[in-house]
RNA sequence: GCACCCAUAGUUCAGCUGGAUAGAACGCUAGUUUGCGGUACUGGAGGUCACAGGUUCGAAUCCUGUUGGGUGUACCA
């Protein structure tokens, strides 16, 4: 897996491993990685590198001796104010205050708010959300759609290019039966269309009612698999109104997909049996039971299926299909597939024959951005059943209901502006919820948790930037001034503004939200004892002081607002 | 059967390319407070990091095994 490598714009932690590094090499000592880690504890200072001790092993040397001579060649006149050795050989960095108020200062009016560009931008392909046609979105499709979504704007922000793919399930045998019936009703299918989930039982119950029927359903698979222009309108027809329903839950969730985005399934049908001769060529595939088959993991495993025996294709084959057209067409050097943890064995196996194929270059970086289960309260996950599955628009509509009970008693809002607001807060909570567990886990579904005002939840996020808009209002007046920080609380605040960077760099390499939603979550708990502490409008607080914890406070409610906006939640001005 | 994932406070979760006394939140409990939005802030109790070995200066983290749970596994996607 390789990284790419980022501006050293505020980069903290970067910045503080080149300063070791240059005094280890000055020592003639040799080292790969210098990885700075953030202090574990206060009387540790604001970093520490714990290197030594591993170097010292290597060189047999004592590693207090290393670390003492280190700390002696260290600079403490500007970013960093003070190193010492504790222990068997941790160095422990504190960082100057002026080094942090200059840069601080320097980022006020950025919108940025001091986050840098990617030095080599990449080309990403984001594939997310991938919907069926066939039924409606369900929950089942709510992670992929955030976790997709966050992450293909993230890297955007970060400076690569972004294409969003979104694979929709267009194509297989479910819909010769639903155009059948969509054709059976005529003027009256397109209405009926509205349900789609109503829809689909309809016509399944008259695919096992009527032998005739299904028939029909079973010659229309034939016929849009042969390219009849009938059974194909038919079937645009459906699939362009199903899109459309996809594209309404896109609107409510805040999820930038759009029809530009699409590549279906069925685009990469004529490029099947092209792949299927790739393979066959290089002699990667071979024919076992009268299937075409890769045997990725060995003789004795069972194989990937690249071709029914029918002369069928299966999804393997689409996705090899898909990979090549990412890495040749559209040249990609990463290709993040955000898609539920199941299919992971899938993706090794595909990704695997893609290489040895040369269907994608060496190079090109290829990841299952993996994500665990949805879970009810009994811990069992939200199951596909006939007529059980919630509709994911009714689950963000409810969201907005129970979002404005919440907020109602609160303060007197128009209508315009309760709608407003607790759509944001609603949506903003389902998809926080969602972020802020590490993906690979499963996740409780939890309304109670998601809407509280108490935790790790959007709403404290929302509500600390509304509170900090509300001191905005208050002072009412412009804030001009320079940051200066004279107090422990300031300190930290400001150091874990300027950390946003480094946040927003390790979610992108590990492609992890959560790691930015704990961020936000510490700096809003540290923001709300820096104002517990540090009075900012109260009589008797000098002009200058004011005016600096002001534009701290801004920079605080500018990282709040661009770090949900990355998650793809709104904030808003008063709760 | 085989493969992959998981097991951390009563509960929901962080921490995992080995580092100092394992962290939050909720809940429980004790406080602060005539409050720049108190749905705030401060403190306390609560842990054999599933179990047993191993690697080493040092393991929640790496390796092996055991137990318990989840998922996937030849012609759906």
């Amino acid at each position: 897996m390789h990284h790419p490598t980022y501006g050293t714009h505020m980069k903290i932690k970067s910045q503080l491993s080149q300063i070791i590094k240059k005094v280890l090499e000055d020592a003639n000592i040799e080292a790969e990685d210098i990885v700075i880690s953030d202090a574990t504890k206060p009387e540790f200072g604001d970093y520490q590198f714990n290197g030594v001790m591993r170097l010292a092993k290597i060189l047999r040397k004592n590693p207090r001796q290393i670390a003492m001579d280190v700390v002696k060649h260290i600079d403490t006149t500007g970013m960093i104010t003070k190193v010492e050795v504790a222990g068997p050989g941790f160095i422990n960095i504190w960082l100057d205050n002026r080094w942090i108020s200059t840069q601080a200062n320097s980022i006020l009016e950025d919108k940025r708010v001091g986050v840098g560009l990617v030095e080599n931008s990449q080309k990403v392909v984001v594939d997310y959300s991938g919907p069926n046609m066939a039924k409606q979105m369900h929950v089942g499709h709510l992670r992929s759609s955030i976790i997709g979504d966050t992450l293909a704007t993230l890297l955007e922000f970060l400076g690569d290019e972004v294409i969003r793919q979104n694979h929709i399930g267009d194509w297989g045998t479910q819909f010769g039966m639903l155009i059948a019936h969509l054709e059976e009703q005529g003027a009256d299918g397109n209405q009926n269309l509205q349900d789609l989930e109503q829809f689909y039982k309809d016509a399944k119950v008259r695919f096992d009612e009527s032998e005739e029927f299904a028939n029909i359903a079973r010659e229309y698979v034939v016929k849009i698999q042969s390219g009849d222009e009938h059974c194909l309108n038919l079937w645009r027809q459906f699939i362009d109104k199903s899109l459309g329903h996809c594209e309404e839950v896109y609107a409510k969730l805040g999820v930038n997909l759009t029809r530009n985005d699409v590549r279906a399934e069925s685009f990469y049908n004529s490029e099947l049996p092209n792949i299927i001769k790739i393979l066959k060529d290089k002699n990667i595939s071979t024919n076992s039971n009268g299937a075409e088959c890769v045997f990725v993991d060995g003789e004795d495993k069972p194989p990937v299926i690249i071709q029914k025996r029918d002369g069928g294709f299966l999804y393997a084959t689409t996705d090899l299909s898909a990979l090549k057209f990412r890495a040749g067409e559209l040249e990609a050097d990463r290709i993040c597939y955000v898609v539920d943890a199941r299919q992971g064995q899938h993706f090794k196996q595909v990704f695997s024959i893609s290489k040895q194929a040369n269907i994608v270059g060496e190079s090109v970086a290829l990841e299952h951005i993996a994500f665990g289960t949805m879970m009810d309260r009994s811990g069992k996950p939200f199951k596909t059943r006939d007529g059980g599955t919630i509709k994911l628009i009714d689950l963000l509509d409810e969201a907005v209901i129970r979002a404005k009970e919440t907020i109602k008693k609160r303060n007197e809002y128009s209508e315009a502006e309760l709608n407003r607001v607790a759509t944001a807060i609603g949506i903003g909570a389902v998809k926080y919820a969602d972020l802020s567990i590490s993906r690979e886990s499963n996740y409780l579904f939890s309304w109670d948790k998601m809407l509280s005002f108490d935790g790790n939840t959007a709403l404290y996020m929302q509500y600390a930037y509304a509170r900090i808009q509300s001191i905005f209002r208050k002072h009412n007046a412009e804030i001009i001034g320079e940051i200066k920080i004279d107090d422990e609380l300031e300190h930290k605040l400001a150091l874990m503004i300027l950390k946003f960077e480094d946040t927003l760099t390790k979610a992108s390499i590990e492609a992890t939200p959560h790691t930015i939603t704990s961020y936000l979550y510490d700096l809003v708990t540290l923001f709300m004892k820096f104002y517990e502490q540090n009075p900012i409008l109260k009589d008797g607080v000098e002009k200058e002081v004011k005016m600096s914890r002001l534009q701290l406070s801004k920079l605080t409610a500018n990282v709040i607002e661009k770090g949900l906006d990355i998650l793809g939640i709104e904030v808003v001005d008063r709760i």
